[in-house]
DNA sequence: TACATGACGGGAT
DNA sequence: AATCCCGCCATGT
């Protein structure tokens, strides 16, 4: 494979992770770099979402892994994602029952008191 | 192969 | 309180 195996494993940790976000609720990127075992690298799990596959046969793909629900440390839906991707990430929350408001700067945040997802540990899959 | 870039974060300034 | 700066490392050029 192109990436090496270690990429590799990373990649579908921090994917298991992120589907074990419970709907209507978000978490950030440090915390799931957290979850998987490597605080230090919360930009790569911003790779990992980047690259997520749209291909439906993939074992991680945009409709089974809720990378909606993953946003900034800020509290705020990431607006480096696609163009005007940030719009859609935003109304896919608020379709969730996710409160999310427009700033000034045309950025979307969320309050994180409220529907942030903070768990200790991932919970074991079986 | 080498260098730049980036769905980020936290400490320093 | 707002910015800057650096670490991290898979990808892109």
């Amino acid at each position: 494979m192109a990436r090496s195996d270690e990429a590799q494993a990373f990649f579908h940790a921090v994917y298991s992770a992120a589907q074990q976000i419970p709907y209507g609720k978000v978490t950030t990127y440090a915390h799931l770099a957290y979850l998987v075992g490597t605080p230090q690298r919360p930009r790569q799990v911003g790779v990992c979402m980047k690259h997520l596959p749209h291909d439906e046969d993939a074992v991680f793909n945009s409709s089974n892994v809720p990378w909606q629900r993953v946003i900034n440390s800020k509290g705020a839906v990431s607006p480096r994602s696609q163009p005007s991707g940030a719009t859609n990430q935003a109304a896919a929350l608020r379709k969730e029952g996710i409160e999310v408001t427009r700033t000034a700067m045309g950025e979307f945040t969320i309050d994180l008191e409220v529907y942030g997802w903070f768990p200790e540990e991932l919970e074991e899959e079986e």
